[in-house]
DNA sequence: CGTCACTTTGAGGCTAGTCAACGGCGGTGG
DNA sequence: CCACCGCCGTTGACTAGCCTCAAAGTGACG
């Protein structure tokens, strides 16, 4: 399902300069950097929901992943076989930023929809990253913008907290400002990824739905109101925008 | 109580080469990127506990800090006045990490007992970062540790697996190798950063004695059966060394 | 010796997990 | 074309782990 079409094209050597990404490491800095950074990048890798994982947990960290298209999520499997879902990225995201300072994989990585990443293998972006202090700072920054996230995530809240910043962050880093959230994770990795129950996942949308904050569509979800699910989200505190009592810029 | 000698001591000017902090970003790289760092920072400044915080969450980052003794909380304050503890810093571990991307401060850091911080501004250390890639990378490997760490408390655990998990990590992080953990932390932040009520931390810790597990001194406690607690632990992940069912190297 | 903060202990309640069963939907194959 | 199957989402009943509330015990300090 999804978009195979994003599969098939561009099969061709990358070049970020007519990379439709935004966000991704080599966009930002407007100079030679991103160049530097093209350069790195070998053949982009089409990576499919149940077929053999991107990398796995354990072994050596060879590449960064930068998602082109698609919906990657990271996970570690524990000693009795169970799954937790670490993350999910995005077209623009990084992946295997939690394994630059060991050195090893953290986590294995899989698609949930099917997806298309970029290589940049991890020695030669060290190498460039000499040379280029641009980039060496937006890799900083990248890696600590997911750690803010990951620190915000790891309280303890409620089932209607977690899923209320959840909605909220996917909207903004899916750039669904049109409305429509196109879900393709599965309730059951999404029930992982927030300490949930599948079935609580179910049954917090439907409590949701029944207040009028959003509607379930065909193709996904419609947030109806955002500031009641803002207002829900809020001791998250996940840079969402600014919650409906917090008036002041 | 703790050790309040170490704050009127060395109130002058830092000299990273003679500073007892191993792991301090100045440390690892031993040639001239040391003495770079080193001329960044300026007095050391004490911090105290119940006095006012070392920075509040929502300023803009102005600097780095560097734990040079004693033990530093990070938190939030949700719209409630709820306390939410996000981690402890301890010698040679960098606060603010997680604020570089946004250039927001994510968390407010206080004291938890008598402690002492070096200061890096954030603006001086970028130009050095320039001009010594290797500071840089040990810039990005710290946060990328911090990040692992992050993503790996943040699964969804009980109360027995993350009370272990934080023991084994700070006997680890405070080189309390001797036998001896002394923990200064009070109960009610120890609760707070594992997402569980002091009043569990009290009755899983005493389960724990009463398996012979650890026992309580006066001063701390005293693990006594590692391998029992690395069992429980292992769901989380830390890499703390491995459990006793994972023979192979 | 009283105060205050922290820890300990007990009783009860609630959130979310577990278990079980059903429904919808898209495949596949006869 | 339709029956079959598997995956996913949905719904209900029950359970369990942890939180809440309350109160007593402990130790540091003035």
């Amino acid at each position: 399902m999804s978009r195979p079409d994003v599969i098939t094209a561009s099969r061709a050597r990358v070049d970020c300069l007519v990379c439709p990404v935004q966000n991704c490491l080599g966009r930002c800095p407007s100079d030679d950097g991103a160049a530097a950074w093209s350069a790195l990048l070998a053949t982009p890798v089409p990576v499919m929901p149940g077929a053999a994982p991107l990398v796995s947990a354990g072994n050596p960290l060879q590449s960064l992943y930068s998602v082109r298209a698609g919906c990657i999520k990271t996970y570690t499997v524990d000693a009795e076989g169970q799954e937790r879902v670490r993350g999910f990225y995005l077209p623009g995201d990084l992946i295997g930023l939690d394994a630059i300072g060991s050195g090893i994989l953290q986590s294995s990585a899989a698609a949930v929809e099917p997806s298309q990443v970029c290589v940049a293998p991890i020695e030669e972006l060290r190498q460039v990253l000499h040379t280029h202090p641009r980039l060496a700072r937006h890799l900083v920054d990248q890696t600590s913008r997911e750690l803010a996230m990951a620190l915000a995530l790891s309280g303890d809240f409620s089932a209607e907290q977690r899923m209320a910043a959840f909605l909220l962050q996917m909207e903004q880093r899916l750039h669904a400002r049109d409305g429509l959230l196109r879900l393709s994770i599965p309730q059951r990795d999404i029930g992982n990824y927030l300490r949930l129950a599948n079935e609580t996942v179910c049954r917090t949308l439907k409590r949701f739905a029944q207040r009028g904050w959003l509607r379930s569509e065909t193709r996904g979800l419609r947030l109806t109101d955002r500031c009641a699910l803002q207002d829900v989200a809020e001791p998250v505190g996940l840079g969402l925008s600014a919650p409906s009592w917090a008036l002041a810029a």
